[in-house]
DNA sequence: AACATTTACGTAAATACTGATATAAGGAAC
DNA sequence: GTTCCTTATATCAGTATTTACGTAAATGTT
């Protein structure tokens, strides 16, 4: 695997980024003042500046109008208060609100800033003039995006398609009999037991499975076979699946669907005419699965029962349902 | 004073802006690794990504390497060691040096979230385009801009400039008597004490500077008097500086320096062909200005001292320096 | 070799926040 | 007017980070 330095990662290591310059610039506002010899810190500033601009506001107000939690509005109120810069005085319409305005001392403090703000400003637009962009609006642009957009929703949107690209499906050989045997016998043994017909199946797919003209396939997801399915040949142009499993690791990943899709697939190859299955209500997400892609529950099959655990039998039946199953 | 609102300041809040995007991201990509399922935290990510990139580094090489400090990298590293994804072990050249490097379920993980990354670069790169710039290449751009410059010393300069074009100098009026004893008496207290001359001229400036030919300039800061500097004739085109006084508050702002510049203007209009002054050596950030603007010590003049604490007596010759005032 | 300086790293304390929880005031529903 | 829900805020605990400082190994200097 040919891994890339944090620089070459590019969109990735955008936080990183982020980050690198929201120090830079806070640290280097903060040794501004204290090289002005002033008494103010970067921290107070954006309290400071939407009191003087909105004339008096609570601490959620504050919160909200600067985007800090209400505890950080405490704590820099109380910064601020004992400095003089501010004063306050509960809300005589609610008496829960305290009011929170700047003093004449803050008034003057804020005079006293502006040329070193001024200042600040006039450097930073020079830098911008100087990268070729102008930083503030790219990210006032960024920012409203993000606003109007769901990151998160869209990145867990992304990771899935991207996880679901990178599993393969592939077909029997005998090297993966072991992972068929294990496969199974994870799921089996959490919500079941192994019966005598999983043992002989599992034991021997080649003699069970394929020599009857069915067949195995398996999901890889980076290198590791994480999940199987079977199809079983019950009669001519009848099957069955059976023995489908995803290790639990890497449920959730939409590997379930694959295999199905793919198992259906192969059926449709055969020319098979009838596709039926055998489960268990308990196993709630693969019946769900089950029945978005068209299986419909049917009468159980006269006669003795194949499986113990079963107590749901399906038939594939997709033109009758309107249901999509890529949804 | 018309105040401007968070929004309105633009490059001034650009440090805010940055804080606010930088919290966002960093809280969205926590939140999709939680929601992916995988153990994993935004924090490690360049950490590992480095260590996976670079083969084995100290911790002091990946603090720098990732911009973080080495405390920081040392408790990161000890949360990664406690998962399992990275191995320490002692530099065999230094035995200072703890060399970290990837495990091989480290490796793993780092394939697992390779899906889970890319998906977050394809969203961020969406987001990219629906804002229309490449914030990422705006960023970098950015970066080597402050890279190559001195930040904090370029706002310092241009802080200085904005606060020196904010200082108006002011000629005498009445109402300013009272301004010119509290300068003049402030420093008086602080370094010698009030003497008679003082008293007699610091009381009645009118009489004792204007009437004769003289003359009182006021710096005005933010509405605030906060400096001053007169001008006795004391024969015809025979003056001498004195009274000079910038108030402890707003020292180190250039104030001294324009108000000897404007004095000295003056006395150029006045068409005067000697300047003097007395003073003391104690003064001495006063003196290495009066060096700088061109004033030569001189001789003592003959008989009974004017002032007890003068002990030094310097003549205005600016020909013969060749020093740059305005260094 | 003895000593001082530099370097690597750990620990402790400080800082700057967030999230959770508690509390009290206000408002709404019956 | 109770009762219940909502809102405003304080406080506490937790997290992630920095600065400051101490220790030990390595390196340089006399």
């Amino acid at each position: 695997m040919q891994h890339k330095t944090i620089t070459e990662l590019e969109e990735l290591a955008l936080g990183v980024l982020f980050k690198r310059l929201t120090d830079r610039l806070y640290s280097s506002i903060d040794q501004v003042y204290r090289d002005c010899g002033v008494d103010f810190q970067g921290s107070w500033f954006a309290p400071i500046v939407s009191l003087a601009a909105k004339g008096s506001q609570s601490i959620t107000e504050l919160a909200t109008d600067i985007g800090l939690s209400h505890p950080a509005v405490t704590h820099i109120s109380k910064q601020l208060l004992q400095a003089g810069l501010i004063q306050e005085s509960t809300d005589p319409a609610d008496g829960r609100r305290r009011l929170l305005s700047v003093t004449a001392l803050g008034e003057q403090r804020l005079r006293e800033l502006q040329p070193v703000w001024d200042g600040i400003t006039e450097t930073t637009r020079d830098y911008f003039s100087r990268a070729g962009h102008d930083v503030f609006r790219v990210l006032k642009d960024y920012e409203q995006v993000l606003d109007s957009g769901d990151l998160v929703g869209d990145m867990l949107v992304a990771v899935r398609r991207q996880r679901r690209a990178a599993v393969e499906i592939i077909a029997y050989q005998p090297e993966l009999a072991q992972d068929f045997y294990d496969l199974n016998a994870e799921w089996l043994k959490k919500y079941f037991f192994i019966e005598a017909r999983d043992e002989q199946i599992l034991r021997d797919p080649e003699q069970t499975i394929i020599q009857p003209g069915g067949a195995i396939l398996f999901a890889r997801f980076q290198g590791r076979i994480v999940g199987t399915s079977a199809l079983i040949k019950i009669q001519p142009g009848c099957y069955e699946i059976t023995k489908m499993a995803v290790t639990e690791r890497y449920q959730g990943l939409g590997i379930g669907r694959q295999l199905l899709e793919a198992v259906i697939q192969h059926f449709q190859q055969l020319d098979g005419h009838q596709l039926q299955l055998e489960t268990n209500q308990k196993l709630s997400a693969a019946v769900a699965l089950y029945q978005a892609y068209g299986f419909i529950p049917i009468a159980p099959p006269a006669g003795e029962k194949t499986y113990q655990r079963a107590d749901l039998y399906m038939r594939y039946q997709p033109d009758q349902t309107g249901v999509n199953p890529s949804a």
